[in-house]
DNA sequence: CTGCAACTTAAGCTTTCCTTAAGTCTTTAT
DNA sequence: ATAAAGACTTAAGGAAAGCTTAAGTTGCAG
């Protein structure tokens, strides 16, 4: 995750720089507010923490500039002032956050990440296992990146396996996952969904039987 | 700008309502964490403010339950609690920003002034998608360049889907905002509205079919 | 008032999916 | 080795979901 701190203070600016690197992010720190426009312009950041009170510019200006040159990556502030009316106008400039000096490491952290997470849009949780990838919410199945299409039951049964792969899930437990209550099988149906999605996902070994008992997902 | 407040305590929860709505945010307000989650899947709100304590299900528990059910609107929790270990949870569960009671009615507009505004993008009011772009304010649609002409219904349609491409939509919500609230559909009035769109937009792979689900929008 | 465009409804058609059942293959136990 | 049980494969019939078309309404503009 790259991200821009525009920072004067050294001590500051170091604390911050290290504590956000061991936090995964990737930082890179300017000292002043051109250089901090310029260089948001060189390289795609994905995030910026602004210190106010640079010696250049003033940090709100060094804010409403990115943001008429068009800038839409989001930008925590850092203040020392506790004052509301100024923060609210930090906010209606083009601020995403904000926060007051001095602060938590842990949640500056937390706020980035989160503020990054919205402007990427929401990676929908997937399950995956080996090769195959598994999105509940947007119903689709990729194996090798290819999209596989599956029926809804084929959905179910898959979804249910890769909930817990290398396990065994028991015919019972399956049934009852993939037919709801809508009636009792006492048919084979659960074997043919089985087979369906074996073909469909196009390794046969990927679905392991466990004779007696149920069956196993068990890819790479 | 439809918010969507869930606040069990009566006169907190008459304050921000007033407050927010002199500001020009059109609220609903909910007193349950159930109400909020089966509210919220109704109707498609710009922004959610979610008291922590409510009398039915840990605040928490509806932040998440939300974000799983595959929510991507903003929401900021309110929370009693000074406790950093505690935010820090909350944002990354999936809380785009919170505050602590007491707070200043004119901050947490302004806080979801910068969500809201967030969430739709600054640069471009434009939603694209692969070969097809759309511009809301100008209620036009381009296909590789060329102009092609939507009904108001098949425009609405397609916007709710390029919000949130590559995802599925839910016949339910589609039919929620195509259909407003000028009455229960009971037809197929939906899928012929589908069909149209795909005629005209030339290429009948890009709407997908999820059979028992919804649709959605895969270009390019 | 008239005409056009968009919308809804309904009916019939097509596609996809599910279940069932019969036959085959594989494993296990005797 | 052989029988029995369990699992696999295949195909057919029927049900469910979606698609298409067309006719009838509505509403707005000329």
């Amino acid at each position: 995750m790259d991200l821009l701190l525009v920072e004067d203070d050294a001590m500051l600016g170091q604390a911050v720089e290290l504590g956000l690197s061991e936090r995964q992010f990737n930082v890179q720190w300017v000292r002043t507010g051109a250089a901090a426009i310029s260089e948001s312009q060189r390289v795609n950041y994905d995030v910026v923490v602004l210190d106010l009170g640079l010696p250049d510019l003033d940090g709100s200006r060094v804010l409403s500039s990115l943001r008429k040159k068009g800038q839409v990556l989001p930008i925590l502030v850092l203040t020392a002032r506790d004052d509301s009316s100024e923060t609210v106008k930090l906010l209606d400039l083009g601020a995403d956050d904000y926060m007051i000096k001095p602060f938590d490491m842990n949640e500056l952290a937390a706020r980035l990440r989160a503020l990054v997470r919205r402007q990427r849009g929401y990676a929908t949780p997937e399950l995956s296992c080996g090769p195959i990838s598994l999105d509940e919410l947007n119903f689709q199945v990729l194996v090798n990146q290819q999209p596989v299409n599956l029926s809804k039951r084929e959905f179910e049964l898959l979804r249910a396996m890769m909930a817990a792969p290398e396990r065994v899930h028991s015919r019972d437990k399956l049934e009852q996952i993939v037919f709801r209550n809508e009636q009792q099988v006492e048919s084979n149906a659960l074997e043919v969904h089985v087979h369906n999605l074996r073909k469909k996902l196009g390794n046969k070994e990927w679905i392991q039987t466990i004779r007696g008992v149920g069956y196993r997902l068990a890819c790479g």
